[in-house]
DNA sequence: TGCTAAACGGAACATTGTTCCGTATAAAAC
DNA sequence: GTTTTATACGGAACAATGTTCCGTTTAGCA
């Protein structure tokens, strides 16, 4: 019983790599279809590997949203400088909001599930605030500094009020959530 | 085979109405505890009843939570009248939505079940639209009267946007919730 | 007291997340 | 090229939960 060298570790295996790209996609695109509440079957079936291959991936349901959608997050984020830069602060502001209420719309499922409570979601909660939470912060100080919103103004409480209105899952008109993520915004103006 | 005379109906079994009044009272307990998402199961126990019994009276879940929130419901939508009776328009409305945001956040797990989209909730939907919608269109439309709040606002926007609010279940920090329907309610203001 | 429609209870079924373990195999060692 | 072995695979099996079915019980009526 002789302890496992610490360097050299063994190569990962192709097969587990195609695997595991496999079921990256097939996630994605059910996920699109489905909603993030999709049965994990269904994601091992349409990526052609077994359920057990799908867990020894992703030990949970959780891991496996978490891993689609990181990237989504990051890009998201990541266009909060864009928009600062190419536009005045409060405008940069609204346009981010409603940004990021499109993001949450088109995951279907995501923000309840993110705010549910469940442990699971723990890491992919983390992630988000990680990067979601400095780019609302930026965006909303350089939009206080201009004097063109009002001091008081919690920014965990903006990407929660956005993260709910986006993830109600009220489609049923057109432009709805956009009128009331714009009418957020106006309740952050600075009154004089 | 003879048709049974229109007429006459029998009477209500004792052990029925009893069995029913249990379901309910259990259900509501179980629901505060344990949010809607409890099993029926539970529910069933708690009331001292077989399951099969449960779905007599219930043929679903959701018949059980319309059922018991039927009457909260009401209770909502009837604060209406007594906050406009009570203050000025724009105060009654931004009052109402706190009341309203506070009723939907206290039912954990109530709005995103009704807007999951599941079409077992639409009685359910439809007894909440059809008693809330007159409720907030009378106080938008004094408070618009009023010259106290703009004319754009579709009411439809309002109850969906203190829902969604409401029912994020972002309890973490107290007020969190208060504070951005005060923020929505501030963004609804006429500008001069 | 006897009859019958209504109600009851819970076993059984379907779906879905998750675990387990015997089998297959890619990469390393020789 | 063969052997070895850690790794990965697949899917049967388990647990939780919504829902259905049907044999049994019973309240109300005659």
């Amino acid at each position: 019983m002789d302890v496992k060298p610490a360097g050299k570790e063994r190569r990962v295996r192709a097969d587990a790599q195609r695997n595991l790209d496999a079921l990256l996609q097939a996630a994605k695109a059910v996920f699109v279809t489905s909603g993030v509440d999709a049965p994990v079957r269904e994601v091992a079936e349409k990526a052609g590997v077994g359920i057990g291959t799908l867990y020894r991936h992703f030990p949970q349901r959780a891991d496996l949203i978490a891993a689609v959608f990181r990237r989504e997050i990051d890009a998201c984020a990541d266009a909060a400088a864009v928009l600062a830069a190419e536009h005045p602060p409060f405008e940069a502001l609204a346009l981010w909001m409603q940004r990021y209420a499109v993001f949450v719309a088109t995951k279907k499922g995501l923000a309840p599930a993110l705010h549910s409570g469940d442990t699971a979601f723990c890491t992919l909660r983390a992630h988000f605030e990680e990067r979601v939470r400095p780019a609302i912060k930026m965006l909303l100080d350089a939009a206080v500094a201009a004097g063109a919103v009002r001091p008081d103004v919690d920014p965990d409480d903006l990407i929660i009020a956005v993260s709910s209105l986006g993830s109600s899952g009220y489609t049923d008109k057109p432009g709805r959530v956009a009128r009331i993520v714009a009418l957020l915004a106006d309740g952050l103006r600075a009154h004089p």
